[in-house]
DNA sequence: ATGGCTGCTTTGAGCAGA
């Protein structure tokens, strides 16, 4: 099984990149996330005439995730729970059963900079996916939470770890809250395979940095030990953030053997 | 060229992203 994480920053911008990139790559699934659009303005035709289905969690402008997968898909849950019941008003989780695999696709928010109260909401936000894993997630089965986290998880995964020390996506709050998520029973995949540092996902769109190599690792594909036993290959399609409208995050692709 | 932000919106200046 083939499953990918790509932050497609608005997929109406994106549309003719991320079907080209589905057409080459051919992912059996495929975790979204900023698509940017409600539900109803969703190109899911694209998707369905290569076979795909599609789970929405949509909004307009700003978040909205999605899961696409050429494999039938059960038991799709949209939304974070939220304190006090309910669901989170932003749309930044879905989750769905494939081929025996529970995928959780993640967008956490981007928290702006440490000490603002969107960085607050970042954190409560962490936690409060932790308590739901805690509640939901069998570290025993087969799962994987994949999506943009805005945290990269130490220096190696930062192209310039002394300016960004402290930094939002950087800080040791933000580091701690994703430890914490992990130590539910989850491997970071890429790591499991590589141990180098230069392994980026997202370059900012000022200041020349992809030419410069100037990224941060903040996707992330999380798995429990049974999935992880499967783990054949990580890449991230750094290609895919070159040319004419690339989004700013790259897709991270990982293997699986059956 | 891998090139100095991009995408969104009560259509246009301002917000958000990371």
């Amino acid at each position: 099984m083939k499953l990918a994480t790509w932050n497609v920053n608005s997929i109406r911008m994106r549309q003719a990149r991320l079907i080209a990139w589905i057409d080459r790559q051919q992912p059996d699934v495929l975790c979204m996330q900023e698509t940017k659009v409600e539900d109803d303005r969703f190109p899911l035709e694209l998707f369905r005439e290569r076979g795909y289905q599609v789970a929405l969690h949509g909004q307009k402008t700003y978040n909205g995730v999605a899961i696409a997968s050429r494999l039938p898909m059960t038991d799709v849950v949209c939304g974070l729970p939220a304190e006090g019941g309910g669901v989170d008003e932003q749309a930044r989780l879905v989750a769905a059963a494939v081929a025996g695999v529970r995928v959780v696709c993640a967008y956490v928010p981007n928290g702006q900079a440490p000490g603002t109260p969107k960085y607050e909401h970042k954190l409560g936000w962490m936690e409060r996916l932790r308590l739901h894993l805690g509640a939901t997630c069998d570290p025993a089965a087969p799962f994987a939470l994949c999506g943009d986290f805005n945290v990269a998880p130490d220096d190696r995964d930062v192209h310039d770890p002394v300016a960004w020390n402290g930094q939002i996506m950087c800080s040791e709050p933000e580091r701690a809250a994703l430890r914490a998520i992990a130590a539910i029973g989850l491997v970071d995949g890429l790591r499991q395979l590589r141990a180098d540092g230069g392994l980026f996902t997202w370059w900012d769109y000022r200041q020349l940095a992809f030419p410069r190599n100037h990224g941060l690792r903040i996707d992330h594909l999380l798995l429990t030990a049974p999935l992880a036993a499967r783990l054949r290959e990580v890449a991230i399609d750094r290609d895919e953030r070159k040319g004419k409208q690339p989004s700013d995050h790259a897709p991270v692709i990982a293997t699986f053997d059956p």
